[in-house]
DNA sequence: CTGAAAGCGCTTACAG
DNA sequence: CTGAAAGCGCTTACAG
């Protein structure tokens, strides 16, 4: 392994220069700089980023913490979008990323505790959060800085960045309340998830206003899997007063929903309209197309990199939770206004 | 920040007795030990994994190369399946996982000197490879430890874990003739992909076993994309003597193809029947539900982290490549079977 | 503008 | 079984 020191020696300079040299130090003179710099591609030298660390206490590196059921995560299509945000504004930054997660429900502040106390890492980011969650609590504490990407109920001030989860579930039912629905589902994800959470009463509080009932029996809880859609059709679709649309908290979840609907005879938008969240690129191509609730994906991702850079060079948060905004992209699937409504 | 000293101060011990009760040194007092751990415990010292790697010249850490357009990648069900099956193993082999991608084409090999010669991490996960891969080139050249999940022509001797890929599309090939199917047709992937090239050949193998032609115009290649799927359709359909059976790369591929045969008015597996490759969750949901080839996708990510841990450890491959078996999973996207043949 | 020295938090022969 | 010392490859006041 070739040391600054090496290159100092070919250099005909002292190891401090060299250093003074890779850090770009404005009091060096271009004469040995280049000298120096030459010298150090031709050798092909990088700097060995462990001693780097060491000293300077910081890695370039930032972590990122799956939730633990990370299969669930990693079924669906958003968490790569994801993913793809944060890589793409972590390198550009020359950032390294670690990946971790939970080892087990029993011992859950093992992983992220042996990311900040062995000091891998600058900073986290974590991919949701429940609504309890140590691991904030934890990074508080620690007084460790970290982005949260999305919100925390329990830890208002924690730096967050975020959709408008209240407004996305709202506008996706106000929408199929303007096609003329009276009667309107929801396929809800797990319910200690803040997500499902917000995005119930956005839905709720669309039905307040548009002076529709809400009712419990439309409402059903699940997971982020197609499966989860898929089940909850049969129960939905035998009630007396069946809704005549829903929101539907997933696009993957969707995707379940419609393959029921198929299954049980119906024609969806006519029979039941559906509208659900994330706008994967799959949406377009479902059949019918999905409508949904693009929420952007990409952007949260590369936005919470930043919100965590400028956290770590000590600059003010102009703002928290940052909003990424959402639009609503209709398609076939809600594109049927109910007769008798204009 | 909490050191080895601090703990050995309180202990009344030296610090490299503390380092000796931390790495379960043979020669230690079991009273020393305990005394030391308490502590440890009380305070909540965990060691400085920077300092630890400078001077054991380990980082405890893997690297994962994304090959460049990481955006297929990402939106492909099969990559989160992989990433499951690296992060667990490596998580349980108490490994800590670095990912990383190619910034520039013009500067492929700029991420992966970095990782290298950085000494950022002890090995390298590569996943997916290009006919001529440099990044291979390079590791190799550097002696650097690494496995490919996939198969590289051009260097056949570094260690690989893979599907015999030749035989899964023998296999889907082989079962669409058993139904009688004279016409087949193949969907492929990018040709620089070593893994399209293989499914091609398999592909090519099945049609001549059974004396049957191979036409070019039934080939088509495409990304792994679900609109690569969609797009090929028009073309295929509109031939004079057009196929009747279609083996499609990946699942998300056969998606589009689906959506497409639904478009045109075609009926699967009536008109045409369809296999796929991966076996993604949502194929059972396709409509309708997809013959897929499965590879065992989690299990190529979890043996590959161990194949790469053995080379850590010096240990002798037993074989190499490593091949992972797959299966046909037959659902009704290909149960028709054409008239006039048994 | 540059160098010598101390130090980051560990590990590991060497000695006892 | 344990400790003192040297060293891993860097950075950074301090001095000139």
């Amino acid at each position: 392994m070739i040391t600054i020191k090496d290159i100092a020696k070919l250099a005909g300079v002292s190891p401090s220069t060299v250093s003074r040299v890779i850090s770009n130090h404005p009091r060096i003179s271009s004469e040995t700089s280049l000298k120096v710099k030459k010298i150090m591609k031709e050798m092909n030298y990088h700097p060995n980023m462990m001693a780097k660390s060491l000293v300077s206490k910081t890695t370039q590196t930032l972590g990122i913490m799956l939730p633990r059921p990370a299969e669930e995560l990693f079924q669906n299509y958003f968490f790569g979008e994801l993913l793809r945000g944060i890589i793409t504004h972590a390198t550009r930054m020359n950032y390294e990323l670690l990946l971790s997660t939970e080892t087990s429900s029993s011992d859950e502040l093992n992983a992220i505790s042996r990311l900040v106390h062995g000091r891998r890492v600058d900073g986290i980011l974590l991919l949701g959060s429940k609504r309890e969650d140590p691991i904030i609590s934890f990074l508080e504490a620690e007084k460790f800085p970290f982005v949260l990407i999305g919100r925390s109920e329990t830890h208002p001030d924690a730096p967050m960045v975020d959709n408008n989860n209240v407004q996305t579930a709202f506008d996706a039912t106000t929408h199929l309340i303007a096609q003329g629905h009276k009667r309107v589902g929801f396929v809800s994800g797990p319910p200690d998830l803040t997500l499902s959470h917000d995005r119930l009463l956005g839905y709720k509080n669309a039905l307040e206003e548009a002076g529709l009932d809400a009712n419990n029996d439309w409402i059903v809880e699940g997971e982020f899997l197609q499966e989860s859609g898929f089940r909850s059709m049969s129960l939905f679709m035998s009630l007396p007063d069946r809704p005549t649309a829903l929101v539907v908290i997933d696009d993957n979840v969707a995707f379940g929903v419609l393959r029921a609907l198929a299954e049980l005879g119906y024609n969806v938008p006519e029979d039941i309209s559906v509208v659900s969240f994330n706008n994967i690129a799959l949406s377009e191509l479902a059949s019918p197309p999905l409508s949904s609730i693009d929420i952007g994906t990409y952007q949260l991702g590369y936005t919470a990199v930043q919100v965590l850079l400028k956290i770590l060079n000590g600059e003010h948060l102009p703002q928290n939770p940052v909003i990424i905004p959402h639009r609503l992209i209709v398609r076939d699937s809600s594109l049927f206004t109910l007769s008798g409504n204009a």
